[in-house]
RNA sequence: GGCGACGUACCCAAGUUGGUAAGGGACGGCUCUGCAAAAGCCUUAUUCCUCGGUUCGAGUCCGAGCGUCGCCUCCA
């Protein structure tokens, strides 16, 4: 069964495959600037990236999958006058820089696993590549891809004749009001790989290089990682559609003029998130994260599902409304299937077969997350032994993660022993009250019990309890 | 100014090469229940932003328009 993707590079699906001398899939997957928390803008892109390694795998590929964490501040513009992320989050948190990175990278992988998002092969650090950037660079100055201003070492990307193909770019038309700052640079496209630290300021995070003292710029980091830890040519690179413009536009010049290769063969990139209109910004101060979300009452899986809802390469809207209809559905799903727990059997009824080919086939196709949902819930309403169904559950989770079928750990919340123990007694009186048959009284019970923000649930069993 | 995306029921959202609108949530109805809750069943777009065109047939292709948004500065 075929594997298609969608293909910036070519602005079409392609069929999927590896080339016949690897047994891996390379991938590379633009990580975090750790200045700050990740919002679920950021991090419904890396549930996309998520659902394609997971899907590789169901597909029967291996996968290297590596992850950078930018952890050097870049300035914010090409001038001189901008603020460094990194030292403006130091800053604003009364951290060093170093702190403020590890800081932010703990909070970041403690996102991901919230998420249920697979730890990638390798997290790879900006500033333990330091050598591998300055040997880019110096490979790419001896080819005569590069030249030198005041303040840094820069690409020039007239020399790259391709340079506006992968992103479709208009050049002439970049400099009218363009927001771009040219500075001592020829070109609107050129970008900076290596830049000199102001003589009279010392910065938090500098390095000795064959131009002296200075930090790398903003694109070559993730060149170097990826090829240091990949090889000269991916199979799959990917990040938000934000990127396809400047940064990997950049590390494909970049690449491909050190190496003289294809840098890429695939590149996937996911759409934003919008709220309230428009996207969802740092910048902007407002912003919303996942411990925002438990605080609200919300498992990250129901974002999680929220995400899943809607293809990787469409908006998706977020409303607080959506992510209840998340959590209502999750939940939904959860009774389903969690009396199929430890059931599972083999699957080979011709309809239990057929299902999951359908699964397969719509999550094979560009990941169509959204139909593989609709197979899921078709597929429980089915008339299946419990066996199948349960193994069907288990299958389908490996891509979407969603902890189906599987025993969980419980609310992490404690429940104080004495409030049990109120609520157990209250529980106690109610039950007397309905055995008198007095109704009146045990529904007063039950709105005392409401208040406490306990539901309660009359089973033929007794009564049960949860918040 | 350049490039690009999107507009499907109350909400989120899918719709492959055009063949007669997935799925989820909410709502409403029914069953069950002392009443609830939970669960189960049923119902919910003659119609896909508007107007033209191609076609036996269009949400799907073409053209025009309206609306929303993104990228072109770091950004997922």
């Amino acid at each position: 069964m075929s594997l298609k993707f969608y293909n910036t590079a070519s602005r079409s699906k392609e069929v999927f495959q590896l080339l016949e001398t690897n047994d891996t899939v390379k991938m590379y997957c633009c990580g975090p600037t750790v200045y700050h928390y990740a919002h679920i803008g950021n991090l419904r892109t890396y549930i996309f990236e998520d659902v394609l390694r997971r899907t590789l795998e169901y597909h029967g590929f291996s996968v290297k999958h590596v992850v950078n964490i930018t952890d050097v501040g870049h300035l914010t513009s090409d001038a001189d006058d901008g603020d460094d992320k990194m030292e403006k989050g130091a800053a604003r948190t009364g951290k060093t820089v170093w702190e403020v990175a590890e800081y932010y990278t703990q909070a970041f992988m403690k996102d991901w696993k919230s998420l249920n998002i697979v730890e990638p092969v390798i997290w790879c650090k900006a500033t333990d590549h330091i050598p591998e950037q300055i040997q880019l660079i110096q490979n790419l100055e001896a080819k005569g891809f590069t030249y030198k201003t005041s303040d840094g070492i820069y690409f020039d990307s007239a020399k790259f004749n391709r340079y506006p193909e992968f992103a479709n770019l208009d050049v002439e038309n970049l400099r009218q009001g363009s927001r771009i700052d040219m500075g001592e640079k020829r070109s609107a496209t050129d970008f900076a790989l290596w830049k000199f630290s102001p003589p009279n300021q010392k910065r938090a995070m500098e390095w000795e290089s064959p131009w002296g003292l200075g930090f790398p710029g903003w694109h070559i980091e993730c060149s170097a990682m990826a090829m240091h830890h990949l090889g000269e040519t991916l199979d799959i690179h990917c990040g938000g559609s934000d990127h396809v413009r400047v940064h990997h536009t950049n590390e494909i010049a970049q690449s491909e003029c050190a190496t003289g290769k294809l840098f890429s063969r695939f590149w996937l990139h996911g759409e934003f998130l919008r709220m309230g209109g428009g996207k969802m910004s740092k910048s902007t101060g407002e912003f919303l994260t996942i411990s925002l979300l438990q605080k609200k009452g919300f498992d990250p899986l129901d974002y999680r599902l929220f995400a899943l809802t809607s293809h990787y390469r469409n908006y998706l809207n977020f409303t607080w409304e959506a992510l209840e209809n998340a959590r209502e559905s999750l939940k939904s799903l959860r009774r389903k299937t969690d009396p199929l727990i430890g059931k599972g059997g083999e699957i080979k009824s011709a309809l239990a077969l057929k299902i999951q080919k359908s699964f397969k086939e719509a999550i094979g196709d560009d990941l169509n997350t959204p139909m593989a949902l609709g197979v899921l819930n078709e597929m429980l309403k089915e008339d299946l032994e419990d066996f199948e169904k349960a193994s069907l559950v288990l299958d389908f989770d490996r891509v979407l993660g969603l902890n189906l079928g599987q025993s969980r750990l419980e609310p992490l919340t404690e429940v104080d022993p004495s409030i049990v123990k109120k609520i157990e007694d209250l529980l106690a009186q109610r039950n007397e009250a309905r055995k008198a048959k007095n109704w009146s009284e045990s529904d007063k019970i039950r709105d005392e019990l409401l208040k406490m923000k306990v539901t309660i649930q009359d089973g033929p069993n007794g009564t049960s309890w949860s918040f």
